[in-house]
DNA sequence: TGCAAAAGTTAGCATAGGCTAATAAATGCG
DNA sequence: CGCATTTATTAGCCTATGCTAACTTTTGCA
């Protein structure tokens, strides 16, 4: 019961595998950040304008809910609010925002090339476009110019 | 400002987008539990049994942690504590470390297959495990087995 | 112009997952 | 055997993200 397995198949070392759940809990923290800036860049570009409560609409919780997060992201440096006006992005947020817009866009045309449903391909990407690394994102995207 | 863009490229209608953002926020809760019991059914299999310290070695945080969120997967009935004693997994927790392992191996090798380098690979199954959805993940496996 | 509707803010509450520190139980070894 | 080490528990605190409810500011229209 005390002995070590050694190398096996499943478990790899403990330090190595906190390292992992360590990046999985920041990626985590940033999920949120990216959807927001990714969301109000693209309110700004296609309404003109980013409201708070379209962010609620569309993220589906209370305008209060969004309200909080906004004051988080603008500690952060990622957004610019002022009361009762409309949402801007800072600069570090908008590239944030082009950096997830274009992982989103690379992991959904990636998806849909090799063969999964779009409406399949729209919910994953969603999901999988947070975690993602820039090799991989790599991979993706050529395959996604040359097809399978 | 005011005039509807109507169909445009990136925003789709705000109802269905809020029901993906819901679909976001319930696998963000599940992914926690998800790697617990993952990490439990692995430790139980090689170690023999699986003990909070091992956990939270593993996943790189506090013991008290650890405790804390096991007593809440022990109320979703997914692991069965008793003081002092080491964990198991309810029939529940079971299959979802059975499932969760099956989604892992499967992104995982298709990481691979597809030429992602095996210790990226590694690090973004980990996150991109949890957000596969039954469908995409039949084309990973095909092309995992096929090869490109 | 004035008032109602819409939008934004604030307060207070809950849950989850982090932490440290203090305490308690189990284990194991000299 | 008994005490030290290891392991587990508990309490108290923090942040983030949800909520509802109450209140304020803006906006727009009759």
């Amino acid at each position: 019961m005390t002995d070590p397995k050694s190398t096996d198949a499943r478990l790899t070392d403990p330090t190595s595998q906190a390292a992992g759940f360590d990046r999985m809990r920041q990626a985590r923290q940033t999920e949120i950040a990216e959807d927001y800036v990714e969301l109000i860049a693209d309110l700004i570009a296609e309404e003109g304008e980013a409201r708070a409560v379209d962010l609620a609409a569309r993220f589906g919780v209370s305008h209060a809910t969004v309200n909080k997060t906004l004051a988080r992201l603008q500690r952060e440096d990622l957004v610019q609010t002022r009361p009762y006006r409309s949402i801007f992005l800072t600069e570090a947020g908008a590239a944030m925002a082009e950096g997830a817009r274009r992982r989103h866009q690379i992991v959904l045309e990636f998806l849909t090339v090799i063969g999964v449903p779009a409406e399949t391909a729209a919910i994953d990407a969603e999901g999988i476009e947070h975690h993602v690394s820039e090799e991989t994102l790599a991979v993706f995207e050529r395959i996604a110019r040359q097809g399978l």
